[in-house]
Formats: structure tokens, C-alpha cells, sequence
DNA sequence: GATGAATGAGGTTTCATTCAT
DNA sequence: AATGAATGAAACCTCATTCAT
């Protein structure tokens, strides 16, 4: 009960973030989104900036979880990276609002919040990185720098999904409908074994 | 003379946006940083504002010409990519506080500027687009939808490059020195003809 | 029972009103140090002021009596002066905070407690007014204006008391053992007929 | 000319303060006493704690001064004592709300200021200390406690002062005519040499 | 053109009080 | 009677912008 009355004010935050961005949004209007009055907001959280750390700790959690699952899923590491990729376009169609906000708020400079932001986005950013050099020691990727390669890939998927920011709705819905195939051929070919 | 002013104010207004962001960044600061009144700054920019636009607008006026410049070179594709790489990264190390404006407030929602900011994003990608189009036609590159991968490519290049917002200062330097090769690499290999 | 209740709050807010004044304690760290909800305290009082002012009621309802047993106990006014003395300072080390919240919330100007405190005040003042003014009459004491020297008094005995407010726990203590017999001392030849 | 507007800003906050109390005086109402705007107030101090830490600091210092020069002006202790007293019923006609103010807020308990308030009363008092414990050492006062003689003194004036928050107006001001010279005697009895 | 003091709308947060349970 | 989540008015302070000098 309780914590639904938080999840409410999150998701509307998520909403309200997602039109204005953090800093246009008034803690007037997520309460209103929410239904509920600006005071109920700080029982919950200790401050506007707390509900968007919230949102990325509990969206970076899912994902880590994610991550663990398919690591340990024994699948070959193409797959993965398939997997990784229509996970990633499921949650951008079912979740449009939220991943606008974990785009265009990641490099939120405020004092507070970034140490915080980059710690969770370096964790992210991690698995497809161990994914890669596994990868390579294993023999499936050919040589490379797995850091540089596994932002190129992260970098990659985020930039098409952020075609919802910028293209109108019907042309970004196009896009999204062929960017798996399209990226996972791209990011395959990127680093694959040659012949692979 | 007016317009040394003006590009005092700009230059100033960089790197204030890159240190704090652009809604954190208060005119006071920048009229410090420039060197003038904050009146002065009100003497050649309408608003706060306009001077973020300005400066996305001036960059991409540069990209463009760089690009149309590059299109009529008669180079092959694969090296109108490499040259577009050293580019960015050169301009990565030149104008590290630039590159961070460009990238952190890329998706600001604000009414005034989105539209603005969409077409002058969409105007540079637009240029990788028709360069991964024409590779296509051409029969250099592999079949692909050129707007998804012009995105994915954009999107791999600014991720590397976000790097330097997100590790120390000394990490960042070691992923950029090895991200041209491997960022070309990756991106030749993941549009190029198999083979080719 | 029900005035136990009633009694731990206001026993909860004097500790509370000592240690952050008035305006700074809030109703829930009330709530918190009576061990109750801060709806109960709602079932008891009217409002935050309410408390303050029956905690000033209370105190000064009980001084009075103390005042009227005094002025009818025989004992000359040199020793009902001795006896208020002392009383205060005994107060003062057996209810420190009590008296801390009287000192400082004394000319809480708020409309609706302002006239209310100012009455209270004025009554304890006038009991000591009323016995100067009888010793003089009587002959005990010096000719003199009995408003000016019961407030002189009475100033002069709370501001020794507000040492505990200034100085550091373990000098104020050393103040306090002094303090009964000096006061006792300067306000009796301040006040005593010569030679007397 | 700047300073100017300072001072104009201290003097309207002193009203306010005096008429509504620290916590009750709104900035929006210092600013409208003082016929500027609230943002201006905040040009020229940090907060409004800092005005009243400013109105305690610059009367503090100006008394300070004051007691300097009469402890260098050679005169007797008695005649000290008496200027003192009458300086201060001078101030109190000629600024009976700063008066007010400094004797509503001075033990005014929120963090910031309670440290910096106890250490300038604690200078002020301090100097009447002095004064008392060099009259005892030269054989004019008898022999005491000077802190706590000096707190008593303190406390016997600025009780008679308040009079002046507690009586109306009319009844104050007689009060006021008759108390210099009450309190002189009283005090000067109180700590006279017998037979002095 | 340059200045920077003045402006005041607007934002976040607090907290006394209520009321359904 | 007791609870404590919800309320929302109110307060402090910020800062983009203006304009008289």
C-alpha cells in the first residue's frame, strides 16, 4: 500500500520528466500527474532530484538483473547480443517515456546526481563490456578494445532509440521497426570473427 | 569588433554550459567567465537561450560545411568515414567543453529550442545518411536501411566520446587514443561488403 | 488518564520547545518525544500554540499559588525575598528546560499569545511589585518605585538564569551555585532601607 | 550610495523584526517596508538570518565603542555605571524597535546564529564584567561575583526596557521617565561600598 | 555600447493540521 | 481514543531579464 502510493508518484514523475526533462518539471505537475497533493511527494521522496536517482537505480537494477540472467543463460554470445537487442526495443515500445528520461538526463551535471548517474551507467555499461572481452578471449569476437567497442555498441542502440525524440511519432515507429535486425547486423559484422 | 564581443560571449557561454549545464549555468557566470556585464550579454543574444542555439547552430553550420566538403572530395567511402572519425576526435581534443554542450543538451525540450535543435541534428546525421546511402547505391557498402545506420553510427562515435564525461580524466584519454582505429573498424566492418 | 496524556505532551513540548525554540519544533518531533502519533496531540490541544500557552499557564498558575502562600505565610519581606529566590533557582536546576522555554518564548509576539503572555507576565511581575510595595509602606524597604524595581528584580534574576543559555554546561553551574546568595545580596541592599 | 541601500534594507527589517518577531517577518515584508524589491534584499545580504546577525553586530560593535570610551574616559565607576544607564534609556527612546528586536531574538536557538549571537551578548556583557571587577579590586564595589553582578545588571535594565513590550504605551512611557535613576540607585546600592 | 543594481515571477520544500480508518 | 498519511498554503530564495546611467 504504501509502496504503491511511491510507485505512483514515480511513474508519473517518469511521465512528466519524459514531456518537460528534469529541470522544466515542477513538482507541482508531478503531483498532479499523480493525483495526489505536492506535500504527499516529499513523504515520499526526500527531493526532486531523489525520484530521478530512484528511477535510474530501479531501472539500472532491472537491467543488471537482466544482464545476469543472460550471462548465465549459457547462450552463444550472437545471441546475447540479439537478446540484449530486442530487450532493448521491447522495453523502448512498452516504456517510451522512461527511456526518454534515461537518455536525455544521463549526464545530469548537478553536483548530487552525477557521481551517482555515472556509477549506475559505468554498471550498464559493464556487462556489455565483460560480454565483449569474454567474447574475444573466447575466440568469438575478433580482437579488440572492449571498452571502446561495448560504448560503440551501447552508443549505437541509444542513438536509434533516441529517433523518438527527434523524429515524428510515424517515421520513428518505421525506424524502430527495423532497427533490431539492422543493428544486430551491424554490431555483429562490427566485431565479429571475420568469416564468423 | 561587434562580433568579437559576441564571440567572446560564446565562447564563455561553453564553457560555463559544460561545466554546469545549461540550466544550471546562470547569465551571471557567463558574463563573468566573458569577461563583461551581464547587460552585455543581453546587448548581442536575445536570451539564455539563444545562445545555446547559436552555438549548435554555429558547430553544425561547421560539420555541414566539413561534410559538403568531404562529399565533393572524390575520396572513396570507407575514407570519407575515417575522415569523418579523425575529425570528431580531433575536435574532441580541441574543444572538449564544445563537444560535452553538444552532447548533454542535444535533447533540451524546451519549446523554443526542440524544434530547432531536431532540425539541426537531423541536418548532420542527414549528411551520414546520404554518404551511407550513396555507399550503397554504389555498390561499396552492404545493403542497410542508411537512416537507421547513419544513427547507429552517429550514436557509436558520441558514446565513445561521452566517455569523457563519465571516467577520470586519465581513463578518458586512454579509451580516445585507441577509439579512431577501433571505432572505424568497427563501423567499416559492421556497414562495409563482406570481403571488401 | 486522560490528563496523564495530556500532561506527557506538554511534558514532551517543553523538552522540545527548550532544545529548538517555538518555531522551530515541529509537531512530530513532539509527537516523537511524547511516544504518541501526531494526530493525538490534536485530541489535546488546539494548536501548537495552544501548548505554549498552557505550558506558560500552567507554570505561572503555580507560581502564583506559590506567591500567594508566601505573601500569607507572616515571614518578613527580606525572607520572602530569600524564599523566591531560592525557589527560582531550585526550579531552575530541577526543570532547566521549563525555564529555557519560558525565558525565550516570553515575548513571542504572535498575535493571539501576545496578550495572553503579557497578562500572565504582568500578574507574576505584579506579585513581587505588590510586596515591594507593602515593604516600602511597612518601612522594611527604601522609598522607591515598586513597578521599576519588581521588574528590576525580576530582570535582574532571569538574566543569571540565562547564563544557562550562554555559557557552556559547566561554567553555567558555577554560576548557579553563586548566583542565590549574590542575587539575594544585591537585590536586598539595592532595595533595603540603609543600615538596615 | 550602495551602502545606503543596506542600511535602508537593516533599518526596514528592524521595524518588521520588532513588530512581528524574527520568524513571523516575512522577506516579502521587509522588502515592502523597505520599498524595494524581495529579490533586492538578497543583493545585499545571504539571507535573512544574516540581517539580524548584521542588526546584532553593528549595534553590538557601536556599544562596544561606546564602552571603550567611557572606560578610557577616566570618570568613577558610579559615573560609568550611570552613563551606562542612561545611554541606554537614550537608545531605547530613540530606537525603541531595535531594542525590541535585540531583546526578542537574542537567544534565538537556530544553529547558525545561536553561536554567533551568545559570543557577541557575551562581549557586551563582558564589559560590564570588567568594569564591576575592577571597581571590586580598586575598593569602590564590594566584594562579588562580577559575572554574576554583571548578569544581574544586565538583566535588571533590559527587564524595566521590556516593560516597554509588555505596558501600553502610555503606562511605558512613565515607567521609562522614572527608571534611570531607580535603576542607578538600585544598582549602586546593590554593589556600593556600605556607607559608599 | 557597456554596465550592474533592481526586479519579481516562479520554484522547491516544509510543516501545522485534518480526517478516514 | 489513537493513528499517521495526506493535504496545500506559505515561505525563502534564485536568477533571467531590464533599463537608467
Amino acid at each position: 500500500m504504501k509502496e504503491d502510493k511511491r510507485e505512483l508518484i514515480r511513474e508519473a514523475a517518469i511521465q512528466v520528466f519524459s514531456e518537460k526533462g528534469f529541470h522544466q518539471a515542477r513538482a507541482e505537475e508531478i503531483a498532479q500527474a499523480a493525483g495526489v497533493a505536492v506535500g504527499t511527494i516529499y513523504n515520499y521522496f526526500k527531493s526532486k532530484e531523489e525520484i530521478l536517482l530512484d528511477i535510474f537505480a530501479t531501472e539500472f537494477e532491472e537491467r543488471k538483473r537482466f544482464y545476469e540472467q543472460l550471462r548465465e543463460s549459457g547462450r552463444s554470445v550472437v545471441e546475447q547480443l540479439r537478446e540484449i537487442l530486442r530487450e532493448h526495443f521491447r522495453l523502448l515500445e512498452e516504456q517510451r517515456e522512461l527511456m526518454q528520461v534515461l537518455l536525455r538526463e544521463r549526464f545530469e551535471p548537478s553536483k548530487e546526481l552525477k557521481a551517482e548517474l555515472a556509477r549506475l551507467y559505468r554498471g550498464i555499461v559493464g556487462y556489455v563490456e565483460d560480454m565483449v572481452r569474454r567474447g574475444v578471449e573466447e575466440g568469438w569476437l575478433r580482437e579488440c578494445e572492449p571498452r571502446v567497442i561495448a560504448h560503440a555498441i551501447f552508443g549505437a542502440v541509444e542513438a536509434v532509440i533516441a529517433c523518438g525524440l527527434i523524429y515524428p511519432e510515424e517515421e520513428a515507429r518505421r525506424i524502430f521497426r527495423a532497427a533490431p535486425k539492422e543493428l544486430a547486423e551491424f554490431i555483429w559484422r562490427g566485431i565479429g570473427r571475420e568469416g564468423g
